[in-house]
This record gives structure tokens, sequence and C-alpha cells, in this order.
DNA sequence: GATCCTTTGAAGCCT
DNA sequence: AGGCTTCAAAGGATC
């Protein structure tokens, strides 16, 4: 039951990891992550999955601990995931590494429609914006939607090459709960005990 | 400084 | 399987 290379539809899509890596932190370096990895992908041909990275300029650290090349054992065992799946962030590595889920595909959408509510200049706060983003995307077609499902779904695909083993569950009940979920007296015991 | 708000979707956990 | 919870982004507001 791999994770690995499989898409949500089931497709079979793989290519080559290390090169997916290098133009990974070639976009990503020109935001606000060091710009030292340029020279990596300076001639390299951009994968067809590459545009969406420019929405994705979080899931890297500052300092990417991946850069060397992800062993096949080391794929193996993220694929058999035995429990044993090496975790993507805190004491593993040197510093507080931290691997952000993919982006969905309204995440995608809001990074990109974003700066239009903005430049009409009606709201500023990211809750008001968020609110008139969600009406937009539901008052979009379906077809309308798929640009953004497809790109989610690249997105998912391409994270999984760079993060082989990693799962939501690392990241999974690191934020304090809400406060309206701590008045309720009453929630699952597994939120108490992450940590 | 930390958390909330607010949205949808993906994925985790529990029953 | 189904339901609930958490996280993903964003940045002003609030604590």
């Amino acid at each position: 039951m791999s994770r690995m290379n499989q898409n949500p539809a089931g497709e079979l899509q793989v290519f080559d990891r290390s090169s997916a890596q290098q133009q990974y932190l070639h976009l990503t370096s020109g935001g606000r992550n060091h710009t030292s990895h340029t020279q990596i992908a300076a001639n390299a041909s951009v994968h067809p999955l590459v545009p969406l990275l420019l929405y994705s300029d979080r899931h890297l650290p500052p300092s990417f601990p991946y850069s060397r090349p992800i062993g096949a054992s080391a794929a193996q065992q993220a694929d058999a995931h035995s429990g044993a799946h090496p975790r993507y962030h805190g004491n593993g590595f040197t510093g507080r590494q931290v691997v952000k889920k993919p982006l969905n595909a309204f995440m995608l959408f809001m990074k990109e429609m974003r700066h239009k509510v903005l430049e009409e200049g009606r709201e500023r706060e990211s809750a008001a914006i968020n609110r008139i983003l969600g009406r937009r995307w539901n008052a979009l077609s379906r077809s309308e939607q798929s640009k953004y499902y497809d790109l989610a779904q690249k997105e998912r695909l391409l994270h999984m090459q760079l993060y082989p083993g990693w799962s939501a569950r690392d990241n999974y009940g690191k934020r304090k709960r809400k406060k309206s979920q701590q008045t309720t007296g009453s929630f699952p015991s597994w939120t108490l005990s992450a940590g």
C-alpha cells in the first residue's frame, strides 16, 4: 500500500527526485529563503510540475535538510512506513525543521487571488479576504476549479517525491487548540497527548 | 509574542 | 465507514 508516486486519481507519475529537489530549491530560493541554490538549476529544464511550486514557497525550511540524495533504502523504508517512518520535523535534524502540508486547491486559489482582493482595496484583514475568496471559490465552475485541483494534486505528488515517508501526522497536534475547543470541556483524549 | 479569525480541502484519529 | 479535528496561508486584531 504505497504512498509514493501515486496520486489520488491512481495515476503513476514518476520523475527524478533529485532533479525535483533542485528545481524546488531554485524556485523557492527567490523568496524569503536563502538564495545560495540558484546555481544548482542554472541550466535545468523545467519540469511540467514546477510552475505550481511558485505557490509553495513555504514548504522548505531555511536550511533544507534533504539536499543529500535520498537513497533507495530510505525510500523503501519510508514506503514501508511500519510505524517508524522518518519524521520531518523536530529533533531528527540540526535546528528546527518543519515540513508543511502541501497546499490544497483552495489554498492555491487563495494564494493566487489574495493580491487581487487587496488591490480592490475592499478588505485588508485576512479573515475578511478569506471569506470573500471562499465565496468566489464557490462561485467558480467545476472546470475553473479543476485548474486548482490539478495543481494541488501535482503539489501533493511532488511533496511525496521530496519527502517520502512524510505524513501530516508529523505536524498533527503541534498547534495550540482553539479557545472555542478548549472551552468545550469535551474532546478526544488524543488531542491532549500530542507533544 | 502568541493566538484568533476565516475560508476549503486533505488527512489524521477515534468510534 | 463515518464523523470530528487539525493543519495548510495570510495578516490585522486581540489577548
